[in-house]
DNA sequence: TTGACAAATGCAACCAAGTTGCATTAGAGT
DNA sequence: ACTCTAATGCAACTTGGTTGCATTTGTCAA
């Protein structure tokens, strides 16, 4: 396992205080993640460890994502679509989705507006938690 | 099948018009489609039949939801999430989603700015298609 | 260094959403 | 009433995700 990334090691170390144990599949996971550019579906996942001869069972997998969700590291991207996405946790921002390529890529608008709408809204009685939005069209290479 | 919907019979007329056949599965699908708040997913629309005792085999249904897309009646909703949604096609908007009934309500906002942030990008080279914005949180009724 | 115990893992079996192939049924026009 | 095509149902399948249970492996205390 080489190490590409500049945050991997640093997530390492922030990982391992929080968790019991470091274990083959968290650091396979961590891995992925530092090196990924933008969310990433658990089969996703499992191709890449298995392009690079690394051995874990989907059903570790899933479990681990539970667990590096539970402690913050990793958020679930609301993204519509049959596969669940899975990225680090960070800055709220948004995303660009490629149709034709499925390349996924960070996005941080002006949200002003959006908080006001949101103002207007808890005055009729909905109470904003979150929100999820997401631009799709065609990348740069694709366009 | 009673009749509550006002816009079920014109609903009836105009898909009449732009398939080959009327059918059972079609009448009960704009049925359940004119009746209902918000986008429905699949398997709902199967217990909302079941319910009403109108037997319809599942996969029927799938393929009658593929020609009132492609005739632009319905329209898939990007929600997150393991299941598809679908509902009535109609003027652009968007969805405030309850986390606690999961009731699914549209919501039409100011777009001002996310038109000015896509012309931006357009410039940066992503071409905007179409975008999905849903707000999570609670309802009236919930809060 | 070793032993014990809990966490981690893998396997098999399962569930739910969605799809496909194929044989059968049933509308709509002649 | 007849024909021809669309519509339907069934069974089997695929994929994403989950559960129970037996086995392995870290970690820490003795």
């Amino acid at each position: 396992m080489n190490i590409e990334s500049k945050n991997f090691e640093e997530l390492l170390g922030s990982v391992s205080l929080l968790l019991p144990r470091m274990t083959r599949s968290i650091e396979a996971l961590l891995f992925i993640f530092s090196n990924s550019p933008g969310p990433i579906s658990v089969p996703d996942i499992l191709k890449k460890l298995a392009s690079r001869k690394i051995r874990v069972n989907k059903v570790t997998i899933y479990r681990k994502l539970v667990l590096l969700q539970q402690i913050g590291i990793i958020e679930e991207v609301l993204l519509s679509g049959e596969k669940k996405y899975y990225e680090l946790a960070r800055e709220h921002h948004h995303h660009l989705v490629c149709l034709s390529c499925e390349q996924v890529t960070d996005w941080i608008p002006n949200e002003s507006i959006l908080k006001r709408e949101a103002c207007r809204l808890e005055k009729e009685g909905f109470q904003v938690r979150y929100h999820s939005l997401e631009l799709f069209g065609l990348c740069k290479l694709c366009a």
